[in-house]
DNA sequence: ATAACATTTGCATATTTGTTCAAATGTACT
DNA sequence: AGTACATTTGAACAAATATGCAAATGTTAT
């Protein structure tokens, strides 16, 4: 005998309630995980977390950091606004160029587990 | 007298050979970075930092898990699979069931840092 | 004022990717 | 075998975005 019911696909149904309940404690705050999101994803993209750690020994100007990373003025340019905006890289303006360095050390740290992941 | 030389816009000319060669030498190892930028890459999605930290607490299974995040199965399924892959979170399985749970320390670390950056 | 040059910015485009639906797979039970 | 249900997967579409060119901006010097 064929039924006729709509399978449901979970979605409705919940098997533990209480676990569902803590797990949603844990995203309550939305718009923090908003912010997190958006700093994992700058350092998501080679080019950007390539531009992160050329900074991390010593502030470079766009025209070196362009060099450095194999690219070219504009896109890092384009890069460094967005860095900057998240305030993962700092600057400092001397005449007609522009030095850029990091600006946080929890980010670094951040960094460092996220390689010790995946090298192990 | 107007120059036609074609204008450089830096990209040849390097400032400080020095500091270029050091910042190279921070990003010699090309898989490496390409292998964090895709673990950031993963946790810069909304949905997918949601289900880490749903299952930061206690292991869920797919249908609880879509429930937590307010999503459905097929999404969050995909989405497990790219964490799966990169090894951000293990699973058990258990009858017609599958029990999914973080997987990595360091993970914790790294988004607890990245917390810290954007609250202050 | 004009030239030279570092940096920024606007625009266009090609690529990547998150989501959804529908179908497939796997498991337990009768 | 057949039913029910949790999960996975494939395909297609829409949205986000990285990049490069060209033009604009800002600064220094003649």
């Amino acid at each position: 005998m064929v039924k006729d019911k709509i399978v449901p696909v979970c979605e409705v149904e919940i098997v533990d309630e209480k676990k569902v309940k803590a797990a949603k404690g844990k995203i309550e705050n939305l718009n923090a995980i908003l912010d997190m999101a958006d700093i994992f994803k700058l350092l998501g993209e080679p080019t950007r977390l390539k531009i992160v750690l050329s900074l991390m020994n010593s502030e470079l100007c766009v025209c070196d950091l362009a060099a450095a990373i194999e690219s070219n003025v504009s896109t890092v340019s384009h890069q460094l606004r967005l860095l900057r905006n998240a305030r993962l890289v700092k600057y400092r303006k001397e005449g007609k160029m522009v030095f850029y360095s990091t600006d946080d050390e929890h980010i670094n740290v951040a960094i460092e587990k996220i390689r010790e992941h995946s090298e192990e």
